[in-house]
DNA sequence: CGTATTTGACCTGCGC
DNA sequence: GCGCAGGTCAAATACG
């Protein structure tokens, strides 16, 4: 079992481990706060890469990474995991999965991140009620790719009841499996651009069904085809059982508020929620992701502002 | 009719 | 070598 090579041990490995992580990450510091202090907000709440550039973390996922500006020492790392793995955590995995204390199961490099100063305390204050369901695994290369190109490996887990979440790029489903042990089968997408061969894999958690596991293997060689900046949205569809999703053109791109906030961006305050969502139930077209963005960032700047 | 999904068959790697 | 499980292929099917 340990010396299985695939996608599926390497994360369940990472999970368990995730379960100790997870507590002393809830006691000192939020997701949030660690990927602000990781890699930096502008003004509209985005994660940076480097002083220069605005990101989602989606666009971190398509970034080679070499070419990502972040210091190794500020990952949180453990020795249980592959020595090239990293991990985020999810706030809502933190508060939803029971765990053991473990207090020496996270890093010095991250304790060295405790070193608050009033900025970072502010942050941390307003991130602690905030509810990203979000999880960020880097993986090793996939051992098959080892001999020629490595291909890099990305692994984020979100809590959403829609499997194939649109993160801007299209796909073609080429194939799906049963999972042992696991009443979720395991889809498989490639990227529809013909010179691009980036794949990715969805399947459902085992240990929490709410969640969803995305794998992407390789680097995508086009921009996003939906937006430039690699807006995160998400694809109100479930390919996996039965009939034909999307429209005609495959893409299926509607983005429902409702569904949107159910997942990687949500929050617990309800009346927020209500306030910000209920503008609309209907589908959003393609050239609606930049308003969906706006008004995500403007949610953002406003919670910053209750504050 | 064109395009995307479904799904059984096939291929490959690994452990025993 | 055999069996198992993951990954991929491709013909059949579905849908607008």
């Amino acid at each position: 079992m340990e010396k299985e090579n695939n996608v599926r041990t390497e994360i369940t490995n990472t999970s368990n481990w995730s379960s100790n992580a997870m507590f002393d990450i809830e006691k000192d510091y939020s997701l949030s706060f660690l990927l602000e202090t990781m890699f930096g907000v502008d003004e509209h709440r985005n994660y940076c890469y480097d002083n220069t550039t605005t990101s989602s973390i989606f666009d971190l996922l398509m970034i080679p990474s070499h070419q990502q500006q972040l210091q190794p020492q500020r990952f949180i790392t453990c020795s249980s995991l592959p020595e090239s793995s990293s991990i985020l955590l999810s706030d809502h995995l933190i508060n939803n999965v029971p765990v053991t204390p473990n207090s020496s199961s996270i890093s010095s490099s991250s304790t060295e991140l405790a070193a608050n100063d009033d900025h970072q305390h502010k942050y941390k204050k307003h991130f602690a009620k905030s509810d990203m369901s979000f999880c960020w695994l880097r993986l090793k290369p996939n051992k098959k790719k080892q001999k020629g190109e490595k291909e890099p490996r990305f692994a984020f887990m979100t809590k959403s009841e829609i499997d194939h979440l649109d993160d801007g790029f299209r796909w073609r489903k080429y194939g799906q499996k049963a999972v042992k042990n696991s009443p979720f089968p395991r889809s498989y997408y490639r990227c529809t651009t013909s010179s691009c061969g980036v794949k990715k894999r969805v399947e459902r958690s085992i240990q929490d069904t709410s969640i969803v596991i995305t794998t992407y293997e390789g680097v995508h060689t086009h921009p996003c085809p939906i937006t430039p900046r690699g807006w995160v949205g998400v694809q109100p569809v479930t390919t996996t059982y039965g009939g034909r999703v999307g429209g005609g053109d495959g893409g299926g791109r509607c983005c429902h508020y409702g569904d949107y906030s159910s997942s990687l961006f949500s929050t617990n305050n309800s009346l927020q929620e209500k306030r910000f969502w209920s503008s609309s139930n209907s589908s959003l077209a393609k050239d609606d992701h930049g308003l969906l963005q706006d008004m995500v960032s403007s949610r953002m700047r406003s919670d910053l502002i209750e504050e």
